[in-house]
DNA sequence: TAGATATTTAGATAATAGTCTAAATATCTA
DNA sequence: TAGATATTTAGACTATTATCTAAATATCTA
């Protein structure tokens, strides 16, 4: 995991709230872009930075790309933060 | 708690760092600043990220300003995270 | 294969963020 | 209170990022 991906990614108010609604379920960008107000092509490049985290993953079905939660680098994420802030010599 | 303010601050490499370096215990800003390449402003100018977003504290000893981490944000962000990454309809 | 649909990529622009130097503020001590 | 020390604040500069429009790519279907 390339630390510094996901933490980038995660600092944007949209790409949290892209994860948000991939929370009910996988969508294609299509979709997704229903929910923004934002064009097509802005979402794209948030998508592409979400997915080059790892944060998301990517599928195509026919003409459309479905993308949809990788939770397990949240765990990773998490093991992180507890890194960043449990205080040495702490037993 | 601020979201934005918290997320944008985790995602510089040299404030995560600087929290790292406070894990062993609270420093001077003088301290802090043997530790990292940058001046001391750039320093100061982190150090007041991480404040404004309560990743860390801040006391006056004297002339000098003492840093810590302030833990109990960590399970906030945690929280925040485990609601980002977790499926809806799971039980 | 031509046209329609779905999405990304390229290139430009404007806003944000990190860094520096110089100056300002706060505290201590002789 | 003058000077020294510790740190922040202000202002300028550069790099990165978010956004847009227009063009390109991929897939499907008549």
């Amino acid at each position: 995991m390339k630390q510094q991906l996901v933490f980038k990614a995660l600092a944007d108010g949209t790409r949290r709230d892209i994860l948000r609604v991939l929370r009910s379920g996988s969508k294609s960008a299509g979709e997704l872009s229903e929910e923004f107000s934002i064009t097509k092509a802005s979402l794209s490049h948030h998508l592409a930075l979400l997915l080059n985290a790892e944060l998301v993953r990517r599928e195509r079905r026919g003409q459309q790309l479905i993308y949809s939660l990788n939770s397990s680098i949240a765990e990773e994420v998490m093991a992180i933060l507890f890194g960043l802030f449990s205080h040495k010599e702490d037993s």
